[in-house]
DNA sequence: CTGAGATCCTGGGGGC
DNA sequence: TGCCCCCAGGATCTCA
């Protein structure tokens, strides 16, 4: 999603913002999101955890969660709204817009002031040099949480929803429930080894398709058609065969192997 | 600090 | 065919 915006939006500048749902962008109140961002440029688009962070040649940057259902595409000039469920459009001076939507209004658009700390709350990157085994090992210590809840927590490891949190722990061979600070020395090798691989192979292949999403471009991932847990309740283990079953913990839908995750 | 649960939303699927 | 019910889920908040 990252890379496909950057090449679509870096070096653009915002010739006016249009906030439709107030509450999807969120600001400082002196003054509009239009007047807050009008003549900006975009100079470049990152990413933190599971947040978008378009940087802003003010140094301030438009911090993007798309949730679940969220949605930024790019338009051509002089096209339709692209989605009907559109809350706020960026229109450069181009001519080229951004779209923000969202049919559950659960993403928001945050503008943040340069060097503000807006990330504080996110832990480690999963596939940066400091997720090290000994780093892993250190968090898990005196944590009695099930280990698929500790993967969803976003203050330790930063950008495992919950696909890649059963995909990872399928690939690790590691029950959801088990608390997490009984896992071995070998499951936590493994369990870090998946992680990574999981989330690679993920974004080699642009995403997972799931429900109906599409990056920015309008392409579809592919990952959706090589999952080995996530939504198979009731088909065979790609491992041993086991029919995959679906318990709830954390409060998501859980998919897991009794036989072959322990 | 940890861990658990509620909350926000709407489209879509299942049941009847 | 139509209606009702319920569910999916990420981040943030509250509470014990």
């Amino acid at each position: 999603m990252v890379r496909g915006l950057a090449n679509a939006v870096v070096g653009k500048t915002i010739a006016r913002a249009e906030v439709r749902m107030a509450k999807i962008a969120v600001h400082a109140p002196e003054r509009s999101f239009d007047e807050h961002l009008r003549d900006d440029r975009i100079v470049a688009v990152g990413r933190r955890g599971k947040f978008i962070v378009i940087e802003l040649a003010s140094a301030r940057g438009l911090v993007v969660s798309l949730r679940m259902t969220g949605r930024l595409i790019v338009q051509p000039p002089g096209t339709a709204d692209a989605h009907p469920y559109t809350h706020v459009l960026l229109t450069f001076s181009d001519g080229h817009r951004l779209c923000f939507a969202d049919v559950r209004q659960f993403g928001r658009m945050r503008l943040v002031a340069p060097k503000e700390p807006w990330d504080e709350r996110l832990g480690v990157e999963p596939l940066s040099e400091a997720f090290t085994f000994e780093r892993f090992t250190a968090m898990l210590v005196g944590r009695r949480t099930p280990i698929k809840a500790f993967l969803l927590d976003q203050s330790k490891i930063a950008g495992i929803g919950n696909i890649y949190a059963c995909e990872a722990l399928w690939q690790a061979g590691i029950r959801p429930g088990k608390p997490a600070q009984r896992l071995s020395k070998p499951a936590r090798s493994r369990l870090r080894d998946a992680i990574q691989d999981v989330l690679m192979r993920a974004i080699a292949l642009r995403g997972s398709s799931v429900d109906d999403y599409v990056d920015a471009e309008g392409l579809r991932g592919g990952f959706q058609n090589v999952l080995a847990v996530y939504g198979r309740l009731g088909q065979p283990c790609l491992r041993c065969g086991a029919r995959i079953v679906r318990t709830v913990l954390a409060q998501r839908g859980t998919w897991w192997c009794r036989n072959c995750q322990r």
